[in-house]
DNA sequence: AAGTCGTGGGG
DNA sequence: TCCCCAAGACT
C-alpha cells in the first residue's frame, strides 16, 4: 500500500517536472548565472508579493548591492528607500539584517544549510527551504502556498484556506519529496510553477495540467472550500495604509522631513501619530534628530547599519 | 495563535 | 466597483 501511494506519487512528480521543462517561465532568479545573494534576495521580494512587480527592483537591488556584504555596508535607511513601493518595508529591513548576519556569522557567503538559513532574519521555514534548494539543491520540503494548492488538490481534493501549513500537510509534502536531492529540487519550481500558472486559487487552468486524472479535488467534482471563511482584509483607512502613506513621504525625500509634510499625507492627527510611533518601534523610521540644531521635530529613514539602533 | 504588516492588478 | 489575493514572517 505503501509502495503503491509512493508510486503514484513518483509518477506525478515525474509528469509535473516533464511539464515544467516544456512551460517553465523564464524569470531571472532562476538563470544559471544566479548567485544565491541572489535567490535570497528574490525570495524575501516574493514574499506576498507577484513576480512581475518584483523583476525590476530585483535588477536595480543586485546591481547596486552584488554581495551580501556590500549590503552590508549601506545604511539600512536605504534598502528601505531602495525598496520602493514592493509593499511590507519590514522585509527590506530584515533583508539588511540577514546581511549583516551573512556578513558577520557567514564570511559573507549565503549558508545552504536549513538551520542556519532559518536563523537569519526575515527567513521562515518556506524561505530558508526555497534558498537550499533553489540556490544550492539541496533536498528540502518548499511549502508555499502555490505548492500547498497544488497538494491540496490533487492529494486532498481540496485547497487549503491561507493559514500556515499544518504539520499534516508537511508530512503529505515529504511524501511527494523525492530522495534525490537534484530531482526534489526539480519537483519543488515545478511544483510551485504549476501552482502559479495553472493550478491558480482563482479560475485554474485545468486544461493546461499535467496530471488531471490524478487530481482529487478534479474527481469529487472541483467541490468549494467547505471550511471556515477566510478572513477578508480590509485596508482603507487602517494603521497599514497610514503607515504606508508617511513612509512614502520619508522616502521620496533625501533630508529630514517635518511635521507639515506629514500631515498633509496623514491629516488624522491620532493615527497618524499612532503609526509614526509603530514605524519608529520597528526601525523603519528614526527622529527627531537631537543634533539637528534646533528644536525642529523631524524624521527620516534610518542611516545607520542597525535596525533601530543608530550609531553614536 | 489569531492579528498585523503594503501595494497593486485582475476577475 | 468591489473583492480577492500574491514565492510569508513574526509576535
Amino acid at each position: 500500500m505503501e509502495r503503491e501511494a509512493r508510486r503514484g506519487e513518483a509518477e506525478t512528480v515525474r509528469a509535473v517536472t516533464r511539464w515544467y521543462d516544456e512551460n517553465a517561465r523564464d524569470l531571472p532568479w532562476r538563470r544559471p548565472g544566479a548567485t544565491p545573494w541572489a535567490v535570497l534576495v528574490s525570495e524575501f521580494m516574493l514574499q506576498q508579493t507577484p513576480v512581475e512587480r518584483v523583476r525590476e527592483p530585483w535588477a536595480r537591488w543586485l546591481e547596486r548591492w552584488p554581495t551580501p556584504a556590500a549590503l552590508a555596508d549601506s545604511p539600512s535607511g536605504e534598502a528601505v528607500r531602495a525598496w520602493g513601493r514592493l509593499g511590507y518595508p519590514r522585509r527590506a529591513l530584515r533583508l539588511h539584517g540577514a546581511a549583516v548576519a551573512i556578513a558577520e556569522r557567514f564570511g559573507g557567503e549565503v549558508p545552504a544549510d536549513l538551520d542556519d538559513l532559518r536563523s537569519l532574519p526575515g527567513v521562515g521555514s518556506y524561505t530558508a527551504a526555497a534558498v537550499a534548494s533553489f540556490a544550492f539543491g539541496r533536498r528540502a520540503v518548499v511549502l508555499d502556498t502555490n505548492v500547498r494548492r497544488v497538494i491540496g488538490r490533487v492529494a486532498i481534493g481540496e485547497a487549503y484556506p491561507g493559514t500556515s501549513p499544518t504539520r499534516a500537510e508537511t508530512a503529505v509534502a515529504e511524501a511527494y519529496l523525492p530522495d534525490e536531492p537534484a530531482v526534489a529540487a526539480r519537483w519543488a519550481v515545478a511544483s510551485m510553477e504549476l501552482g502559479a500558472v495553472v493550478c491558480t486559487a482563482r479560475r485554474p487552468r485545468c486544461e493546461g495540467c499535467p496530471v488531471p486524472e490524478r487530481c482529487a479535488w478534479r474527481r469529487a467534482g472541483y467541490p468549494e472550500w467547505s471550511g471556515p471563511p477566510r478572513r477578508g482584509q480590509t485596508y482603507e483607512g487602517t494603521d497599514r495604509q497610514c503607515r504606508g502613506a508617511l513612509l512614502a513621504v520619508l522616502r521620496s525625500s533625501d533630508s529630514p522631513v517635518g511635521p507639515e509634510e506629514l500631515e498633509a499625507a496623514w491629516p488624522e492627527p491620532v493615527q497618524r501619530e499612532r503609526a509614526l510611533a509603530s514605524l519608529v518601534a520597528d526601525g523603519l523610521v528614526v527622529g527627531p534628530a537631537p543634533e539637528d540644531g534646533g528644536d525642529e521635530v523631524r524624521w527620516a529613514l534610518p542611516g545607520g547599519r542597525g535596525a533601530g539602533t543608530s550609531a553614536p
